[in-house]
DNA sequence: TGAAATTAGTTTCAAATGAAACTATCGTTG
DNA sequence: CAACGATAGTTTCATTTGAAACTAATTTCA
C-alpha cells in the first residue's frame, strides 16, 4: 500500500509521460539526424509543408505546436540546406510563403516510409484499443 | 481515407506524445518554480531521495532517468540553497551519499500535495480503466 | 491622414543542455 | 605492490533553447 507523503516517481504520470517522450523522440531524433540530417524541428516544418504547402511561417508554427522562434530558426537552416522554397507575400509583404523545394519534396518523400515504419514499431507494442485509448488520452492531457 | 504519402502530424504517435509532454511538464514546471524555485531536474532528485534517503549520485541518476552530468548539476544548485545534505562515503572515497535536509524536507513535505493535486487534476480527465491503459502504454513504449 | 497599436518574422543575449575531457579514487592483475 | 583500467563525480566548451528586444510592414481609429 503505497506512503501517501512520499511520491514515486516511476508512477508519476508526469514523469513517466516525460520518460516515454525522451525515449521515443530520442530514438526518431537520431534517424532523422543520421540517415536525413535533419532536427525534429526542422522535420516538423517539413512535414507541416508537405501537408499544407504555401503557407506562412506563422501557420506553419500554428500547425506544429512551435513558436515562432523556433520556427524561423528550422526555416533558416532548411533554406541553407536547400529543403525550403520561400517567396515574399505580394498582399503582405510581411509575410513569406513557404513551400519544399524539389529537394525537400525528395527528401520528404524518403521520409515517411521510415516515419511510419517506426510509428508501426510502437503500434506494435500495443494492441488496437490499447492504441486508440492511447492517443485519445495523449489529447486530453495536452488541453489545457 | 488518409493519403499513404502523406503524414498527419496531428495524428502522428511520437508528436502527440511529446506535445503532451510539453503541456502537462510545462505546467508543472512552472508550478514548481514559482511556488518552490525548483526547476525539474531538482525536483526528481529531491523525489528520488525522499523515497531512498542516503544514496550516491549515480543511484539518484539511475532512479530519476537522468545522467550523471544532470544530476551532478540538480545536486549543485540543491546544495547552494540548502536543501541537500551530501557527506563523503568512509568506504569509497569516490562515492558522496545524499539525502535531503531539514529544509529539503519541508520543501518536499510541501510539494507533495500540490504534485499529487495535479495528478488528480490530469487523471480525472480519463477514466480508471483509461489510465490504467496510458500507464501501461506509456511503460512499453519507454522500452528500447 | 497619420500617429499608435498590431502583426510577421528575425536577432540578441543569457541560461540550459550534451558530449567529451578531466580529477580523484578504487579495483585488478602481472 | 605498482601499473593499468574502471568508476564517481565535476568541469569545460560548444550547441541549443527561451525570453525579450528589435525591424519592417500593416491595420486601426482619432
Amino acid at each position: 500500500m503505497p506512503d501517501p507523503d512520499v511520491i514515486d516517481l516511476p508512477n508519476f504520470l508526469p514523469y513517466r509521460l516525460a520518460v516515454a517522450t525522451d525515449a521515443v523522440s530520442g530514438r526518431l531524433a537520431r534517424r532523422y539526424r543520421e540517415e536525413f540530417d535533419l532536427s525534429i524541428p526542422e522535420w516538423r516544418v517539413m512535414a507541416v509543408l508537405a501537408r499544407f504547402p504555401e503557407i506562412s511561417a506563422n501557420e506553419v508554427a500554428e500547425r506544429s505546436a512551435m513558436d515562432k522562434v523556433q520556427v524561423s530558426r528550422a526555416v533558416a537552416q532548411l533554406l541553407r540546406s536547400g529543403h525550403l522554397d520561400r517567396r515574399a507575400d505580394a498582399a503582405d509583404r510581411r509575410r513569406t510563403m513557404l513551400s519544399l523545394s524539389p529537394s525537400g519534396q525528395e527528401i520528404y518523400r524518403r521520409i515517411v516510409p521510415m516515419a511510419r515504419a517506426y510509428e508501426q514499431d510502437l503500434f506494435a507494442r500495443l494492441s488496437d484499443r490499447e492504441a486508440d485509448i492511447l492517443m485519445q488520452a495523449l489529447v486530453r492531457l495536452s488541453q489545457p
